[in-house]
DNA sequence: ATATATACATCGAGTATCTATGTATAATGA
DNA sequence: TCATTATACATAGATACTCGATGTATATAT
């Protein structure tokens, strides 16, 4: 993280439905899209990631399956749901709002 | 407030320095201004400037100083120090940072 | 053989903000 | 006149999000 923590929080969930929007993704990778897209202003740690994945399945905006990869390995993707599209659609307004407004304090614009 | 708390929070350092930066300003005013500038996105509470307020005094950003109004009321006038001016800026550049990252991230940027 | 990367998960701690509460005075209105 | 609202400060407990630590397990690289 090369921001404060602090700055980051409410903004997680966002990052994360708008990732798996474009594309089904599995736990492990989301950190890395995330980090990479972001050049690394955000490294999620896994003890943030599940608990928002758990979270937003159990809010009906994502839904899961477990599949082995090429590698043997077992992982859980996660897509996104009609209603998980909606709520995506209302915390990016939300996001907008928020980030316009801090701009136009800290420019000093009224 | 028109947007989550969660969202909000880590920006309110922000948003105060930003103000008083530009003018010496007591508690109540602050909370005013920001209301107006962002067309009430941002209601602050009490209970969340004046810890803010104590801290970053503590801290050496600010100083104040107590004086009757015309209206015959005290108030508490904060001042931005030299030390303000430059955590200011160093806060300016992390929400720069973490704003274009985050747009870059829901705006499927790579 | 050992270390690292991958991949999932949970729990306690830390921190910021909110709500509620308290005190006190000035202005407004019924 | 009396009550309500706005002004102006302050603190304490509750809430919520993220982190760091820890745990398990397998595949890959050295």
């Amino acid at each position: 993280m090369k921001i404060s923590k602090e700055l980051a929080k409410g903004s997680t969930g966002l990052l994360v439905l708008s990732v798996i929007a474009e594309q089904e993704m599995y736990g492990y990778q989301i950190i890395q899209v995330i980090a990479a897209r972001s050049e690394s202003v955000f490294n999620l740690n896994e003890g943030t990631l599940y608990p928002i994945l758990h979270a937003l399945e159990k809010e009906g905006c994502l839904t899961s399956y477990r599949a082995i990869s090429e590698s043997g390995r077992e992982r859980k993707y996660y897509r996104i749901t009609r209603q998980g599209e909606l709520c995506l659609k209302a915390h990016k307004e939300e996001w907008k709002t928020f980030f316009h407004a801090v701009n136009k304090i800290i420019n000093g614009e009224s």
